[in-house]
DNA sequence: ACAAGCATGTTATAATATTAACATATCGCT
DNA sequence: AGCGATATGTTAATATTATAACATGCTTGT
């Protein structure tokens, strides 16, 4: 279900942000919140909250503000909070395991029910309660389970082959920790993490303000 | 020392992604690479290549491209590979013991000199061969060892009060783990890697496909 | 019930970022 | 050596993104 109009790449990145914060604000027990008191907690200006926000719709009530809550459904309505993924893990090395022990991501719609990997030393192995099976069984799985998303933690050589695996048995979404970038299908959403890429940065910053 | 001109961040968060492609590039031994080849490579335009570049100086040669390895060599200067950042990882969970176990970021210059945590269980331990501290002796580690970044893979609610600790004793460099944006002084140089909203953003262009 | 103030949704403007165009210099070949 | 092809560096144009401005309509207190 395409939301309604073409929403800017730019726009999408920033509503998990207004959804942790109207998360707080729940938390918080605070009712109601005007743009501008929202841009001074989150750093951004009033403006771009309310472009952002009319976006996807008028949540807002002019003379009033937004109301949390309600704000906070739509959001989340939004961002699918509500829907449930089914995801592997593929690579049970250092990253796939902190991945597979991270507890949030459940309470996000993000089940992980099996991990894959080619060492014979951790396949039968479970990691947070969840089984690690042999890559050779990786096809029969999605098979019989439907798969919405792959986490890749493998080692950067085997990146490509790995994806174009996992892609071939029809896996749509793609969560993508190595540094390379990975061509694939039109049909394929890839959500890269590039660790070090963002290290690096982190590098050149403390650099270039002289540290 | 501040590079040349004022940089745009757009341009600094595409530099490692040149600096890998023409990793590659080396290894594969091709000596030379035009812009409109590499940008067939790595799926940009030529012209943003020619631009981005050109902040930094004129490295290539009319009628004839680029030298793949002075262009490597000049990536590699801008962003600072040659120089060393000493590192410290504080919280010893699941992502701060990826972080330690992975070899790639000494490579890169980073060092990872020692780790904390508050768990008595782990203090005295070791991680990848690297020391586990109190959190009660950061201080005086940091003024002895001059630490450029601190790696923050601590739980949630405590990310504000340690990120204050770790700058209150002199580091200016951090790399945030925690889904929380930090309001630190403008002499910080703060590197998040919200990994939750990426998953979400996943999630999203899923659900926007009709997935 | 009414008026003053407030805050939205929206339109207009400004600032960035990306792409295209092009003039100039080098390469490579004959 | 000279000429065509090539590919840069740079300037111009376009597209995108962010900020500011403002008119409308709701709220709230008397």
């Amino acid at each position: 279900m395409p939301e309604e109009k073409k929403i800017s790449m730019a726009v999408i990145r920033r509503l998990p942000r207004y959804f942790r914060y109207l998360h707080d604000l729940l938390k918080l027990d605070i009712k109601r919140i005007s743009s501008r008191e929202l841009s001074e907690r989150m750093c951004i200006t009033a403006s771009q909250i309310r472009q952002d926000l009319n976006c996807f719709g008028g949540f807002g009530q002019q003379g009033y503000g937004y109301n949390v809550e309600s704000l906070y459904n739509e959001i989340s309505r939004i961002l699918g909070v509500d829907k449930r993924f089914t995801c592997i893990i593929v690579g049970a090395g250092n990253m796939g395991t902190a991945l597979a022990n991270y507890e949030n991501f459940k309470k996000r719609g993000f089940d992980i029910v099996a991990i894959f990997d080619v060492d014979p030393a951790k396949i039968g192995g479970k990691i947070n309660g969840i089984d690690i099976y042999s890559m050779d069984t990786l096809e029969d799985f999605v098979k019989q389970h439907k798969v919405d998303i792959a986490m890749l933690t493998v080692p950067n050589r085997t990146i490509t082959e790995v994806a174009e695996k996992v892609t071939s048995v029809g896996i749509k979404g793609i969560w993508n920790f190595s540094p390379h970038e990975l061509r694939l299908g039109e049909d394929v959403v890839v959500e890269n993490v590039h660790l070090s890429d963002s290290l690096m940065v982190l590098g050149y910053r403390l650099r270039s303000k002289g540290y």
